[in-house]
DNA sequence: CTGAAAGCGCTTACAG
DNA sequence: CTGAAAGCGCTTACAG
């Protein structure tokens, strides 16, 4: 047989007083007598009393309990927002309960359902790369079940979002590679649908325009799934056209290490003859031979800072607050990391 | 105002009947009359009834919650695991809390007991590398709550485990350095606490004699926090000393990479003058030029077998079983995966 | 100062 | 075939 946990019931059979006083003695009632207080609070500590948090939940419709959509963890900037989540989650005595979409939106809605049934206090989501509708948000709303979103943000869902201004970080890197001399600089981007991609690009376009140098598009290649291998496979492309590029920015620095590799490949020397910023900052950026220049993403403060506004809404909101919320977007700062590539 | 969540009691009001009956009929007890199941049924779907978990949870004891503690979440190995273990759960219908101990046993040890207290139906730990006790795991053990260990696990504590052969793994990686033609081998290991490294260190001398080569302490090395940089710094002795080494095998990817780039430094030529082999197939041996020989390690199926174990033994015991269990223990294989470092 | 009662949303043994 | 009652572990308005 496995021992039972310490509710009030047993402390208050010891004392050979009521459930009601026990209670009210752990949680300071000014109408308790000190006398008792002290007792309870004895046993309490000596029983090492530790509330249900289900009934505790039950009762006051609270679980401090935060729900995840995550769209990939094996990822290194996913899992350093995942960190800075479940840190300050943590600091705030929150628990979080992780799901993945795996880039999904099927499986996207199936996990808000779940996360909504499990009656989470509130919910921070990644959008999928797939993901085309909100709809299947709505309810949380409906609810008033605080939504944050982060990175992947949909335009019109009307919440707190957590993003960094990836237009600012395309033009960093674009105009950095103009200041490193490059005349003819080429983009490798990604697919249209994550807004991050196409901001990325904008970026771009408006460096160029801005040192006045013309917007090529033979000079513009996109990926699908945004691979090393597609990295591989469009610098072999843009390499050997008549006129080929002397800078390269590329969408993640995985497409920048492809881009490294076909330079090799090709003898072409980086950076004296080729130069390569990418975006993200993440490991294999560092580890890269040249180490890769690139635009750094501040996944750990992304995650924290979304942790922290669903949990201010999450408290303002259980402190009855009625008014119409005020949405925020905060935008946190990318800049560039100078290695050797540029 | 939010709406509220159905509840039995607003479709038994409509119906005009009561809670105890909608709940035998969503749950189809033979002795409700199909009229009213169907009824019940059909109405529970119209307004999308779902069951109050915490209510459940309350009343059974169960929670359909596993918890999860883990070193490390920026990590390729881990993040692998992580995701092994919430695809499996989810396939079952089990959530998973996950929490970080950053490699801290004092952090650990609080986990331990946020896990406890929420109520989870079972735990999934891999002890922090400065973990040396587990005691804070024995009141899992009182309270009969599963709890699996994964990868970095103790050897005393009584519970289902979920590991590779380390020993095997360094065994394999040494042996083929030998049948690359290496005579001097080196090894740089890690710390002596996980003991993965240990193993791994028996695995490489285990080769040695196999083979019939002397084990010369001076080929040694022990990182501490086993980085890259580590890695380059005792390549960078090794490969200066009197009679250096032509094969290095490495405690993981990180430090083969370090090695790499010493050996770039040295203008020594990869393999032709040192062969290297790294452990984990993270994705940097991947990335790095030329790509590391490695021993893959399969997280995600660790992650799979130990939520699989967890959850078996959590529906066993569900189910009334009150024999002592017999413990396993789960050793998955590696293998070597021959890349151009070898 | 203490306690009896009701209630959060469920399930199930029991009565009719 | 249906329902009243008790109970899971708490909290709190109310009575004494």
């Amino acid at each position: 047989m496995s021992k039972h946990r310490i509710r009030l019931k047993d402390i208050a059979e010891k004392l050979g007083i009521t459930v009601t006083t026990v209670s009210k003695a752990l949680k300071d009632y000014p109408d308790i007598s000190n006398e008792t207080k002290k007792e309870v609070k004895r046993l309490a500590e000596e029983l090492n009393y530790q509330p249900n948090s289900q009934a505790l939940a039950l009762r006051s419709n609270r679980s401090y309990t935060i729900g995840l959509i995550i769209p990939e963890i094996v990822h290194f900037f996913f899992s350093n927002v995942i960190k800075g989540i479940m840190n300050y989650a943590e600091q705030n005595n929150y628990r979080v309960l992780i799901t993945l979409s795996n880039n999904s939106m099927n499986l996207e809605k199936k996990q808000a359902n779940l996360l909504f049934n499990t009656k989470v206090d509130g919910v921070l989501v990644s959008l999928a790369n797939e993901t085309d509708t909100t709809k299947h948000f709505d309810m949380f709303k409906e609810f008033e079940i605080p939504i944050v979103m982060f990175d992947k943000v949909n335009e019109d869902f009307k919440c707190n979002k957590v993003t960094i201004d990836d237009k600012q970080g395309g033009f960093t890197a674009t105009e950095h590679l103009i200041n490193q001399g490059c005349k003819r600089i080429a983009h490798i981007g990604g697919p249209k649908n994550p807004l991050n991609s196409v901001n990325r690009f904008e970026g771009y376009k408006k460096a160029l325009h801005k040192y006045g140098l013309d917007f090529d598009p033979t000079l513009v290649k996109e990926c699908v799934d945004v691979t090393l291998e597609e990295g591989h496979t469009f610098a072999n492309q843009l390499l050997q056209q008549e006129n080929p590029p002397t800078g390269i920015f590329t969408i993640t620095d995985q497409v920048g290490v492809g881009v490294l590799h076909a330079a090799n490949d090709l003898r072409i020397k980086v950076p004296e003859q080729l130069k390569i910023v990418g975006f993200s900052d993440s490991q294999i950026a560092q580890i890269s031979q040249p180490p890769l220049s690139t635009i750094h993403q501040p996944g750990y403060e992304i995650g924290e800072m979304a942790a922290k506004l669903l949990i201010e809404e999450i408290e303002l909101q259980d402190g009855g607050y009625e008014q119409p919320m005020d949405f925020r977007q905060i935008i946190l700062d990318t800049y560039l990391i100078k290695r050797e590539t540029s």
